[in-house]
DNA sequence: CACTCTATTGTTAGGAG
DNA sequence: CCTCCTAACAATAGAGT
């Protein structure tokens, strides 16, 4: 770093990123920044919701809110703590293997970003006086305590069937992949 | 508006907000804000995803890229140009039936959002020379044109698919909804 | 409710390590 | 791949219309 003419933020016009290495650091910084903004709004509103994201290069993403803790129980096989071992439980295929891997390792990441940010937001998690219908088991970590609570599940996963239902039937196989 | 001791926005802290009236106001911007940023994903990266939220009121809402405008074909029954109808399709049931216009009214209002962006954006959608695999039969319109076209549904539907999976063997039936 | 305005806070592109 | 930095840019809380 000699002279540096400009640092900082440039303004970026809404097309397609051609370059793939900037696409891929591009893609990674919006991810997380969509996770992020889920992340407040589940805290702010006490919202249900779930992300799924097929990236450019066609990995899967997911970010849930309530049953986080629930589908890091179905893969670990014990209970959500950090004990990872994706490789513990038999597998059916060796695609939904490999799918599974790559869901598993998302949610590492995600977990692990999240340990991130509450190191970051560190002291800064105070008061908060148990009143209101979302203060019930939340055991005082600001807002990473809601997604320790599993409330009920029901409501999030009418809302996944409704999206499978209008997906399954009528627009399955409408052509090929782009490369 | 007298003397006005402060506008602008304001720091605001990560807890749940009790009003409800704010609650709602805030949700919603909230909301608009992650579907924008998601928007813009679509438009840099060629993502495929799909967003599912449930609002503290219970009402589902949905936002999927790519088989946007195909959710809006099976609702309407028709090609998607604005023309709804949601009281055109038989509903099985009172409940699904309430669902789905639920939905419907949210993909309506996602539709003039993208109109009013399109508006917005007016002639700042210039450029763009067909090189890249996402330039294909996008028809000049910036981002929007992304969706308008309609790949393939296999990738995202096979993500679907694997978050229904994991959600609906094991968490099925927690405990109940909270009041 | 929906939209506007605007001061402020928050996000992030580009670069360096 | 990360993290960290910084300034330019974008999102938005709060209040008004």
């Amino acid at each position: 770093m000699r002279g540096k003419p400009m640092r900082g933020r440039q303004k970026i016009e809404m097309k397609p990123i051609e370059n793939e290495s900037d696409r891929l650091v591009t893609f990674s910084k919006r991810r997380a920044g969509i996770y992020r903004k889920a992340n407040e709004l589940v805290a702010l509103c006490h919202v249900k919701l779930a992300i799924v994201i097929f990236s450019p290069s066609g990995k899967p993403f997911a970010f849930t809110s309530p049953l986080f803790e629930s589908i890091l129980h179905r893969f670990t096989g014990r209970n959500p703590s950090l004990e990872f071992l994706p490789n513990g439980l038999p597998s059916i295929d060796p695609e939904k293997e490999t799918r599974r891997k790559e869901e598993f390792n998302e949610l590492k990441a995600l977990v692990e970003s999240r340990k991130l940010r509450k190191k970051e937001l560190g002291l800064k998690a105070r008061e908060r006086r148990g009143r209101g219908w979302w203060d019930k088991p939340i055991n005082d970590l600001t807002m990473d305590g809601v997604y320790n609570q599993i409330h009920s599940y029901m409501e999030l996963q009418k809302a996944l069937d409704l999206v499978i239902a209008h997906h399954g039937s009528g627009a399955s196989s409408s052509g090929g992949t782009c490369p």
